[in-house]
Parts: C-alpha cells; structure tokens; sequence
RNA sequence: UCCUGAGUAGCUCAGCCGGUUAGAGCAUCUGACUGUUAAUCAGAGGGUCGCUGGUUCGAGCCCAGCCUCAGGAGCCA
C-alpha cells in the first residue's frame, strides 16, 4: 500500500523513459532542468535519469513573453505535453509543450554553467552544479552502479557487510596519519604537569582519530562470521598532492577466515571483473559518452601519449583477459632485464632485490610490459605491513598488490599472519605496540586460522571505469589538503 | 612535502623587447530571424591583470615573499 502511494505521488515521467518512445501518443507531465533555449522555441529538458535530454517544443508566437524570459539554462520547469515523434532531425521523440510551469528561475546572469565546455579545474571549483554536466552526470550513474554491484557480488557469496567503526582509539596500525578526534576547546587544550596534552579529559578519554583502515576491525568479524565485508568512508592526513589520492575516500575491505593467498587473488579479481561488466551492462550510455569525450580528450595529446585503447576496449579487454600474476622476485627480474632498465630511462634504476617498486616501474609493468592488469604477490617483509602472513623463504610475505593501467595500485591485500608467535615477533621488531593491539592479538589466542583479505579503493575503480584522470572528479565533494568546501 | 608550469572579462585564452586608452571567441543584455541541435545576424555592457611588497620616469610583463590551481614525484587505496 505504502509503495503503490509513493509510486503514484511522483506525478512526472522521468526523461530516461520518455526516450524510450513508448509514450508517443500519450500525455505526459516531465520536469527537470533547462539545458539548453535554442531559437526561443526548442527546449533540451534534463532530469538527470539519463543522458540524454528531451526536446521541449515551445509554441513561441503564442506564449506569454514574461514566462519565454524565465525559460534559461539551468531553471527547474515542469511540462505538460502530449509525445509525439519528432518532426526534426537529431532525435527521435519531442514533446510539443501545451503548458509550461517555472518551478525554480536561474538567473543566466549568474549561473555559472553554460552550454559549452567547461575545464574540469572550472567544474571543481562548482562542484555542487557539476552534476548537471553530461560528464558528471554520466560519471556519478557509473559511480552508483559500481557500488551497487559491489554489494551484489558479496551478497550473492554470503558475504556480511560489516559496519567498522569511523572514529578509532588506536594509531598502531602505521597506515598513514591521522586526523585527530577530538571536543577539546582547542584554544584551551587541557594539559598534564608534564605539559602534555591530558587526553583522559577528552570525550573519549584517549587520544582518537579517524580510520586509516576498517581491516583489523574486519578480521574480528571474519573470525566468526567467515567473509565479511567494510564499504565505508576512509581517512588519510597525508599532505597528498596526487591525480589519485584523497583525505577522505571510500574503500572496500573484504576478509575471509579460511582464504589463502591465491583464494584471495580469485576473488578480488572475480570481483573487479563483475562490477566493471555490471557497468558496461546498466551504464551504456553513459560510458559510451565518456569513452567519446576521453577520445577527445587524446586528441589534445602527442602521439605517444594516447592509449592504444579506447575506454570501452580497455574494460572489455579486462573482462576478457587474465590478470597476469607474478612474484615480486620475478618483477624485478623482469625490471632489471628491461630496456628500459638498461638504458637508464628509470629515475630509479633496479639495482637488486628489496628495494620498493617506484610508480614508474608499476607503470612499466602494467602498460608497457604486460598490458594488462597484474598481480604482484610476495613482496620483501620490510617493505610491507607487520600483519602479513610470513613466507617459509624467512624474506617474503603473502602480500598481493593489483596494479592498473594509468591507476596504479587499485588493490592491496595479503593473507594475515594467523601465528601468534610470528605475529608477536614482526611487531616487537618493528615497534608496535602489543598492548594497544591486545583484542586483534586475542583472534589469534582463541581459534586463529588462516584468513586473508584486500583493500579496494572505491575512487581509483571509478576512475579506471570512468575514464577520468583525477580522483577529485569521481567523488562528488573531494576532500585533499587546503580544500574542503561545499 | 619536493620538482615543473600556470593564475588577465562569467568561461576559454591572446597580450611582442617594460611604454601611455588591456584584446578575441563564447556567455550575458538589446534588437532581428524562427524546425533548432554549441542556432544565426547586428549592436551594447562587462577588468582590483591571484595577493603583498620592491625595481623603474613608467609594471599585466622584471624581482622577492605568500596564496591557489594543474601535471609529475613521495606516502598509499
């Protein structure tokens, strides 16, 4: 009952349905918002359900001129009209207009979008009207899509979506800095008689911050539940000034009791693939534009800059293709016998084993090498976190990264170290705290077993997807140093 | 945070070796036209040249500091 009201209170028909044509002949009421007032009497009307725009034909010569001036880019107007097919070229289905009704004026003085092209610098800057551009509209559609499917790939797997918590009471994670939690007045900080800040009086009654990481939180969950999930907000103070980073971003974290590495591999790759073909499936349009505007976008670039594919081909030709999986031992053997390696193009030349791969050499890899996407597994334990799972070799551990062209690292996961006493001793050698750490360590006190698991950054998936080449333009509000408005 | 580049009209950009009244296209406004698709034609309005200081007879242009943005690097997802 309750459903059939909402159903029947929404008195419009959204423009995605319009264009369908199987409204010709029938009177119809559409809103949304003016695009385009060509020749004072075609209308472009967008709601945002596509697209795609509907024409408004607007029988000038006898409309009142008062409401014919309040016609402009960017006001809100209802339409009532019969649909008939479309006596122009350009499109197939027009709606002659018998009445018109302004719901919200836009003074074209002052609307800052017009129908041209606008930089994306420009459209950041207008974040909260950049929705009503193709680009953004198409993007965050995908966007939608992406997460959706995300939910779906796990649900249908049995996966539990797990709410990890945002604010955390631990910093020994070492997975970047941290925003500081807090309700001190901080003109006024309480300090201790050693002149340290009392963190006892805080809300909390300890030093708080933002997640770095759902993940330890996450293995709680999977040592009881089996596979779970976190789909939630992530926050990193680094002082990042990158195409690929935020402060604020969403990530997904899955983890699974009984997973070894290669289970884990199998299933972030199943997974990409999925959500990727989900939006080839429901975002057509919208990713046939964009693979038409980053066309054109390459255009603009020297020869040797453009990919050799174009957008669609690119995610069909993920779908279709094995991602490449090697050991970081063998990445560096591949590195160092490259040309490129040779010939000192690398600003970082591959001398030996050990040493951290630069964004340049994952870039080598990934799109000169082998293009297509790879997953490195087993890199040296120095370089990676205390809670991987170490190898036999005493070098390595069970860490997998899941490079993607022109994105770079997209996943980073490992399978966790279940053994309280290798666990113990990778932390006292690196210095983390066991005590802070006492209810992650109590998982391997009582029932540990293998488990494994990933991080997705939700942001650099809808870039890949998308097309796009900064971050800050498939978030609807980005969040990075000096910048937090709207 | 480091490197490189940029900041001139609402937007995109030009502006020579430092020279007197800073330009164009689009947008806006006025008028004409009316089956358009970034409509077209004619006219008009619109500027703290990022900010502060300096050099100079004179600065959009040169110098210093700062702010912001972009691209690359680091950190990572």
């Amino acid at each position: 009952m309750a459903l059939i009201q909402f159903i029947t209170m929404s008195q419009r028909t959204k423009i995605k349905a319009l264009l369908t044509g199987e409204h010709v002949g029938t009177e119809v009421t559409v809103k949304g918002w003016v695009r385009a007032f060509r020749q004072n009497r075609f209308i472009a009307l967008n709601d945002g359900s596509t697209n795609n725009n509907i024409q408004i034909v607007v029988d000038f010569e006898n409309t009142d001129p008062a409401l014919l001036k309040r016609i402009t880019v960017g006001a809100a107007i209802s339409v009532t009209g019969t649909v008939i097919a479309s006596l122009g070229q350009g499109q197939t289905v027009e709606i002659p207009a018998a009445t018109i009704e302004i719901l919200g004026d836009s003074d074209p003085e002052k609307y800052p979008i017009q129908p041209k092209k606008h930089s994306l610098e420009f459209l950041r800057e207008n974040a909260h009207l950049r929705f009503r551009t193709n680009t953004f509209g198409a993007i965050f559609r995908v966007r939608n899509t992406l997460a959706f499917a995300i939910h779906q790939f796990l649900q249908d797997r049995g996966f539990v979506y797990l709410h990890t918590p945002i604010i955390t009471g631990s910093d020994a994670e070492g997975a970047g800095e941290t925003f500081h939690v807090t309700n001190f007045d901080l003109n006024n900080i309480p300090k201790t008689d050693t002149g340290e800040i009392d963190h006892k009086q805080d809300f909390f009654g300890r030093s708080t911050n933002l997640t770095v990481s759902g993940q330890l939180e996450g293995e709680l969950g999977a040592m009881a539940l089996s596979d779970i999930y976190t789909f939630g907000p992530t926050f990193r103070a680094e002082n990042s000034n990158t195409t690929r980073h935020l402060a604020e971003f969403w990530m997904i974290e899955p983890e699974m009791a009984f997973y070894d590495l290669k289970d884990n591999a199998d299933l972030a790759e199943a997974m990409l693939k999925y959500v990727i073909n989900a939006a080839l499936e429901k975002n057509k349009e919208d990713l046939e534009f964009l693979n038409q505007r980053l066309a054109e976008e390459e255009k603009q670039k020297p020869q040797n800059e453009r990919s050799e594919l174009s957008l669609l081909d690119k995610l069909q030709f993920c779908l279709s293709n094995d991602f490449v999986r090697i050991s970081y031992t063998e990445a560096i053997d591949i590195l160092r016998d490259s040309p490129a390696n040779k010939k000192k193009k690398f600003q970082y030349l591959i001398e030996g084993w050990g040493a951290d791969l630069q964004s340049e050499h994952e870039r080598y890899l990934v799109e000169k090498h082998f293009k297509k996407p790879v997953i490195l597994t087993d890199y040296p334990k120095d370089i990676k976190s205390f809670y991987m799972r170490q190898n036999d070799d005493g070098k390595t551990v069970a860490a997998m990264d899941i490079l993607f062209p022109g994105i770079g690292e997209i996943v980073g996961g490992s399978q966790r170290e279940e053994r309280l006493d290798r666990l113990e001793q990778r932390m006292d050698e690196l210095g983390i705290p066991k005590d802070e750490l006492w209810w992650f360590l109590d998982t391997r006190r009582f029932g540990t077993c293998p488990h494994a698991g990933f991080g997705l950054g939700f942001e650099r998936l809808v870039l890949f997807v998308t097309g796009m080449g900064n971050i800050r333009d498939v978030i609807p509000f980005p969040r990075f140093p000096k910048n937090a408005e709207f």
